[in-house]
DNA sequence: TTGTAAGCGTTATCAG
DNA sequence: CTGATAACGCTTACAA
């Protein structure tokens, strides 16, 4: 007869039974100072026995404030969360904002309008005090809609205008792919080929830059034919290596923004009798588990994603709960961890 | 001058405007009938002049309903969040979702006690109208709380008891499993191992029943050593394979109840020098898009995880939206998928 | 240290 | 068809 069906105990049932005024009970939640300690235990008794339990809907409204923070993905929902740095980027975030005792709270909208629909009523609902955007691309309205509502957000990645105003979490991608391409380049492979994502993510383009910068640094010609486009995902990979080997010169190397692009990659290659690394080799992006197994293990650069989500929640939270917090970016180191995907350029006629 | 910071324009805001009740304005929003069309149209007119966007958590609070669904992960978040079985499953979710205009709603706790704490946070705090709960398992004290307290919700897979009385979306796992082992007896095998997930998961329990039921039908005899249980991930399926291979008698056909796990288990043959499928077959659970490109293909049990999740989210909102919806218990099709992990058994004296 | 009462922004019940 | 007015359950001055 107990704990059973106690539909909507309120603050006043509490306050009834322990003898105290509503605001009273509302103070012993607080854990107010100024309560004494016979009343508080006096209450939290009653609140034990109603089987209580705070309506954090009316605390929000009475507050201004959720204790939530809202995700917001890609328009590209679907081939975001097949890509295993979602779920890895959430953890972060989970971890993150589980620190800070904070919920997560997900839209539903397909279209990139549904999606910025969503946004603004999640937004302007009050529904959650503070957004992660948990990819960068170009022309975004909703970091706009965002900025101009001065609404606390953080974006994953770097946003691609007013740089300097929005806190950001990201890698030094252009240097990470530097990096990359610096170490194929290491192994005498000269006809590097490029493999990204979404053109009009920042991710994408910073990679590129960062992979045409250590071309030119070693006095190589960008090859537009060498630069493709696709989606992170398995077939991505697939669709450009069929593009890039039918080339006259297909590259002997490839920079591949995405592990399993990578995986689509090399299954493309093996189904069309290329060998990873014997004739080709690769270097990925992202480190996810997936590397490990892949079949030659992947050589890939780690970017920490985990630990894009943690900060990213972390800051957020941080700027929710002190809104003079000052714009920050954080940058999150990478890490080239070499496995079996490279091997040194053999030429032709050997 | 428009659009900007507007700081929480509310429905009274808008009422003066356009001259009219608040209640008006409600009823405007609601798009009631009983409102003249020319009332309408002023009201609307003044709330895009404003900018005006209603405060979700105050209707919360007056209508008794939020318009989210609560989702509820093991305990194991992590290795949850790994496979891609979550993925697939949020997909669905949300397209579920989506369809009723429904956001989803996550709590970050990570040890059982925080999660079962923050349940009842969300439940009582009434944050969300229903929760889905992502997996089944032995003993779940969630599953408990939420029937006591006649909240709803609903599980994807098959509840441990109280069947009858919950509403569920599960594959027949049995059945499925059945299914994979007879497959392997066709091709001739006898000595089948099976490598499960955590046993307190019914899903493992239950394919591991389906496994067994063929082996007898077949008038084999499970022998015990042939069981193994680790975790849906990479390792837990090296590992078994560990103790499978060092059995004097190791098996020559496995089924695998998760594809990451068979990855781990191919993995790991590899290294050993044994070699799938010549060596020994495997059919795996799941069929995500790994088992595609798996070195060699996986053959794997479709089980359309997407429409588990979908008709999760779809069915709990019908219970939300009309109370005396009866339980359902909903089994979406398996179906096996050839590829080349398997091969017909060979013996050893050849 | 505690109580009173006024919000928080909606919805919903009555009147009219 | 529209307007008052009372909830919804909590927080927070302001009093006492």
């Amino acid at each position: 007869m107990e704990g059973v069906i106690e539909l909507s105990v309120t603050i006043k049932d509490v306050a009834k039974l322990a003898n105290v005024a509503p605001s009273t009970v509302s103070r012993v939640i607080a854990d107010s100072p100024r309560i004494s300690q016979k009343t508080k235990e006096r209450v939290r008794e009653a609140m034990k026995q109603l089987g209580y339990h705070p309506n954090l809907i009316a605390r929000s409204l009475a507050s201004q404030s959720t204790q939530a923070i809202g995700l917001v993905m890609p328009s590209s929902t679907d081939t975001f969360f097949q890509n295993p740095f979602f779920p890895s980027v959430l953890r972060g975030i989970s971890e993150g904002a589980h620190q800070k005792h904070y919920a997560l709270y997900m839209v539903t909208g397909k279209t990139e309008q549904e999606i910025f629909h969503d946004i603004v009523q999640m937004v302007q609902g009050s529904r959650v005090d503070g957004a992660i955007l948990l990819y960068s691309k170009i022309e975004d309205k909703i970091v706009d809609y965002l900025k101009e509502n001065q609404f606390p957000f953080v974006v994953i990645g770097k946003p691609h205008k007013d740089t300097e105003e929005i806190t950001h979490v990201d890698n030094d991608n252009v240097r990470a792919a530097k990096d990359g391409t610096k170490y194929l380049l290491s192994l005498g492979h000269e006809r590097i080929g490029f493999v990204g994502g979404n053109p009009h993510l920042v991710v994408t383009i910073e990679r590129m830059q960062g992979y045409k910068k250590a071309l030119e640094e070693a006095g190589l010609v960008v090859r537009q034919e060498y630069i493709i486009h696709g989606q992170f995902l398995i077939e991505g990979g697939q669709v450009a290596v069929e593009e890039l080997m039918s080339l006259k010169e297909p590259p002997t190397a490839l920079l591949v923004a995405d592990d399993l692009m990578s995986l689509g990659v090399i299954n493309k290659l093996n189904t069309m009798g290329i060998e990873v690394p014997n004739d080709i080799s690769i270097v990925s992006f992202n480190n996810v588990l997936l590397a490990q197994v892949s079949n030659p293990p992947l050589t890939s650069i780690d970017i920490n994603i985990f630990d894009l989500g943690f900060e990213a929640a972390k800051n957020l939270i941080l700027k929710i709960e002190n809104p003079k917090e000052p714009v920050k970016r954080i940058i999150i180191p990478h890490e080239l961890v070499i496995r079996d995907s490279c091997a040194p350029f053999k030429s032709n006629d050997a």
